[in-house]
Parts: structure tokens; sequence; C-alpha cells
DNA sequence: CTGTTAGCGCATTCAG
DNA sequence: CTGAATGCGCTAACAG
């Protein structure tokens, strides 16, 4: 078969305890020894057994992180940063403790999102990282906050990204001030003079639409335009839905002058739509994303939207999840959300107001 | 500690070998004994435990995906499409054959593509995907057949996903027609009149630019082109060196009435770039991309480019890791790349000829 | 169809 | 500082 630890040792004259000493580096060993070792290693070719190893020593260095779709951008570098902090390149200690991301494609399902934390303990996780909104079902929190208290009983370390804390486990946390993004957004418009705001929001019962919704009316309420603006309009966070959306809430008040899309993919949706129908962005109607993806500011017009700090965020989960990082105090750290005003948003034309 | 097997095995009045059999599916167990052994299952939540079944059977459940940057859309959708075949959801023949990606970011760096297959063969990975352009170097080339060698005689699958086969490595593959492509592309702005084209390459030394660049001249060479527009300038795969590289182009020839860009990307950086210089597109210079990524259609203008059916060649890839798929005759699967043609392409504007 | 018997390859006691 | 012994939890023959 292929080369073992017991052949290394035979190789270089020692037992196999001192190559496995020699290669986990924690227990003192000969310099003479430790280079006889080494070089055995180097002329077999040798390859630690992964499952033999995280067997014998009851952890892996296997780390889950959970993301909707990795192929939306959001996930992706939010992914991405959480990697940055791990693997060859990341190097926290000086070299062996490297660790492999497992990205799990939830696809927003809460039942897959269960199942791949069960697979993740059959692993025997180091940490699992939960990225993105999640939806808001007392059964379903519940069921979450049971198989994480089992994965944290298990010894894996568990971290929430982009999310609240879940109630009913102390997951250390990294989330955004999706509530106060929101309500920026919908400030600058007011300020702006605009009245009558389409708002598409996200799928229903997540905490994300649920928040950034909230921001909006904070917004909305302090403006003395509480009972108006309900015009609200719910789907998902791609680009179709901003399209479809649009097109509705155009339907219900043609006369609108804003519309406020629940993330920046979204908003482009809404900007074809708009083009399709004739509209000027923003003589017409003006239009704001959420989150700054990357695409953003090369939308014609520039998308005006806030700013998550992705990478900055998930960066910080992954060094949590490896124990990198002292965690804050409460173990919840938010990130503020900043608003990018750019050209796709301005005062209301006179005509449209009628 | 955690339950076992044994602990099943006990509660459910069998030997630890029938809840093996029950749990894998494998063998024929009576159907009585078998409710009773997943009731026990259930009462006592057992989770299996991943590291000794696969170090008992010799083969994990973890298909490793090596990409340069799971935060550049031609990864993640790539990634997400390998991903779809397996993990919850795929379910390719009815179950339990869950298998979990592992997703390494080379970040290009052939060292680190070593590194991380290395780390692959100690987790005894199921198989391994590599995808997108690869370094041109021999030595690089030797040392990747080798790694790859020892993969496969260890067992684990090998797939390329996005580059040529490999010269000392039989690995199946899947791969694009980047040739064929940029070819395409080429042909279609000679055919508006353009003359004075510049090409925006991708990194040196690597397959992905070698073959656009190659159909780009022979696009050229057929129309007699071949001497003059040698006007290319290297740059990463990324917006930055888009804008820059742009400049660099009109530096070099100002009259210049059309831009290549290595992909989307790039050419979202070119469009920048020109629009702070005050040039209109396609008015005054057509841009190209390559790739066809979600956001191409949504730039303005909505951009020219060659699309790479992404999501098929991931799925594909997918299912020949898992060995789902009968493989492609010879090994190789190639996918067309097509034209689409959009508004970032025009004739040339008669006055910039001048 | 089911139980018994051996390891899989490594990390750790515990002695020396 | 090093070696010998033990077991991690499971699968895979091999019998029955």
């Amino acid at each position: 078969m292929s080369v073992t630890l017991a052949d290394v040792a035979a190789r270089a004259g020692v037992s196999a305890a001192t190559v496995s000493r020699v290669l986990n580096g924690n227990y003192p060993v000969a310099g003479e020894t430790r280079s006889r070792v080494l070089r055995a290693v180097e002329e077999l070719e040798y390859v630690v057994n992964g499952p033999a190893s995280a067997l014998a020593a009851a952890t892996s260095d296997l780390v889950g992180v959970l993301v909707n779709d990795i192929a939306d951008p959001f996930f992706a570098v939010l992914a991405s940063a959480v990697q940055s902090e791990m693997g060859p390149g990341a190097d926290g200690a000086g070299g062996s403790g490297q660790k492999m991301a497992i990205i799990c494609n939830t696809g927003g399902s809460p039942e897959r999102e269960l199942t791949y934390l069960t697979l993740l303990q059959r692993q025997r996780a180091a940490a699992v990282v939960l990225t993105g909104g999640t939806v808001e079902d007392p059964t379903h929190t519940e069921a979450l906050a049971t198989r994480l208290r089992r994965l944290s009983d298990a010894g894996t370390r568990v971290v929430l990204c982009g999310r609240p804390p879940l109630p009913g486990h102390d997951a250390l946390t990294v989330t955004f001030d999706n509530r106060g993004g929101a309500r920026r957004l919908t400030e600058h418009l007011l300020s702006l003079g605009h009245r009558r705001l389409g708002y598409l929001a996200g799928p229903t019962a997540r905490t994300t639409t649920r928040h950034r919704l909230e921001g909006h009316h904070a917004a909305l309420g302090e403006a003395g335009l509480a009972g108006e603006a309900t015009l609200t309009v719910h789907g998902a966070y791609d680009r179709a839905s901003g399209y479809d959306g649009a097109l509705e809430l155009l339907r219900r008040e043609p006369r609108l002058t804003a519309i406020l899309a629940a993330n920046d993919t979204v908003a482009l949706g809404v900007c074809a739509a708009l083009r399709d129908r004739g509209l000027r962005i923003p003589q017409d109607v003006s239009v704001t994303g959420f989150d700054d993806l990357p695409f953003a500011v090369d939308a014609t017009p520039a998308l005006t939207t806030v700013r998550l700090p992705l990478a900055d965020a998930g960066a910080r989960a992954g060094r949590l999840a490896l124990d990198r990082e002292t965690p804050p105090a409460g173990g919840v750290a938010t990130y503020h959300a900043d608003l990018m005003a750019r050209a796709s948003t301005a005062p209301p034309s006179p005509s449209r107001a009628r």
C-alpha cells in the first residue's frame, strides 16, 4: 500500500512514536534524531494519513463554512476571506497548522443547513462558520441551536458571520449593522427630496430581510412618513426578482421616484427593468443597492449603496474559528455599514412629482 | 465521550458489523433488524465518525476543488457547479453518498497548488478537481504531474476543468475552446471594420492567456494583419489591470478603435478607464470581454463577449470526479465558446480613423 | 442474513 | 529524550 509512519520509523532507525513527535512538533526531540526522521520522510515521500491522525487525536483539521451559494459574490467574498486565514499562506503559528475549508452550499434551505451541520459533525470538524442571514422560524431556530450545541459539545468551535446571535447558543458572532445601513440609505433618499419610495425586500422570514426593512421603516417613521410608504415587495436575492419586483412596484405606484433594492444584485435587475421601461436613472427614478459588491461601482450609473466590510468580517470570523484572536466582549462584533452615495441617486425630477 | 457504533449495536441488540451494514446500505440486512438499528441510531443521536470510517475503508468522502480565488466569479460559478453534483440535494445514488467539497484558494501560485495537493492527499480525498488555467513552466508541469500521479496511485480521481490536458498525466479533462473564442471575438471586430486593435492579455506563461492570444493572432493572420497589430499588454485578471492596461494601450496607440480584454472583469476596468478619458463606448472605442459572467450583460453598454458554459462544465467535472458519468472519448471534453455580440462593439467611427 | 475477528495508521499514555 | 504498548471507531473478510 502506501507508506506509513512505521516505514519512516524503520528507515530512520527510531520508533513510530518518535516520528509522530517530530511531525507534530509538540514534544522535545533531539536535533540529530529529528533531522534523521525528516530525511526519511523526504526520501519516502511520506504523507500523513489525515483520517488516521484525526481518529487518534479525536480532531480533524477541517473547517466547515456554510454559505447560501458560493456563486453569489456576497458569499464568495466572505468565504474567500474566511479561507485566507487558514491553509498555506495563512500560517497562523508557523507551519503545520494547516486547516482546510469545506464550503457547503445550503441554497438558503434550513434542512440542508442542518444536514450539512451533521455532515460536518461526522467529519469532526475543528470549527464551523455559518454565514449570511438565517430563516426566522422558531422550529428551525431551535433545531439549529440543538445541532450547534452538539457540535460545540463535541469540541467544534462555532462562529456566526453575517447573522445575529442565535438564541439558545452562545456562538461567537460577527455581524453587520443591516438596520443602520438601510436607515442611512432611506435617509439619503429622503434628504434628496424623495417621498414615494418603493422597497424591494429579500425573502420573507429571514433576519437580513427583516433588519433591513426595520431600518427602512425607522427612517420613514422619523420623517413622519410611517403609514404612507408601505410599498414593499418581497423576492429572492437575485437579478430576476429585481427585474420583476421593479415592474410590480411601478404597477402599484407609477409615480414612484426611488427604489431601494434588497441588495446590489437585485438593484441590477431593477436598473434593467427601468431601462426597459424607458425610465432614466436617476433622473426619473433613483435606485439603491446594498452590500457594495465589486460590480456596484461599475454599474451605470454607479450604484448608490451601503458598504459591508465583507472581507474584514470574513477574516475576523476565520480567526475566531481558529482561535487565533481573542473574542470581542460579549462575543459579538458588529460591523458598521457605510453609505456610498454614487450616481444612481439624485433629487426627484419636478416633472415626475406631478 | 461520544456515542459510537458499539453503543448503537448494544441498544439494537445486534453486532457492530450489522449496524455498519445498515448505515452503509451495501449489504443485505433484514427489514426488521434494519428498522431496529435505525431506531437506535435516532434515539442515541448517533453520528458516524468520518475519520474512523475513512481510515478503515481507506477512502474519505472529501473532494478537493482547487481554484485561483473563490471570490472571482469565474471560479465561484465553476466551484458552485462542481458542488452541485455532491452533498445534500445532489443525491447521485439515493442518499448516503454524501461527498463534501474542500475548496482551496491557490491564488494562482504554483507552490500553493502543490501544497494543497499534498494536503488533499493527506486527507485521502476521493477526488480532486483542478480548475482554471495553469502556469506553463516545465518545472512546475513536471512537479504537478508527479503529484497528480501520486494521487491517482493512491486512488484519488483527478479531473482537470478549464485547463488543457496535462502532459505526463492522463487525468480526465473538461476544457474550453479559448482559442476559438478569442478568434471569434477578433473576427467580429475585424468584420466591423476595426484595424487598430489593442489586446489586453492575462498573466504571462499561463495556458489560458496563451490560448486566447493564439486565437487572436490566428484571426489577425487570416485577415492579413499578422505583423501589424502586435499591440499587446499583459496583466492580472482583475479590474485594476484592465484600467491600467487600457491607459497603457492608448498611450502606445492613441488612434486605437477597439480593445479586447483578457476577461469580463478586466473589460470592466477598460470601460472605466475609457470613460475617465472621455472616450465613448462603442462610438470611440469598442470593448470586448471573455467568459460572459453574469454581470457582463448588466454593464453599460452591455458587454460583447464570449460565453463559456461554466456551469455545465463544472457540473460535468463534478460528475466525472464522482464517477457518475462515463468519461468522454479520449478523456477530454471541450466546450465551445459562443460569441455574444452586444452593445459594447460597433463599427469604428470615421472620425477616429483619421 | 448475521456475528466474530482483525486490523486501518496514528497519538498517547507509561516506562525507561 | 525515546521506545513499547494500547486503543481511537469503524470496515471487511470470514465463517456460520
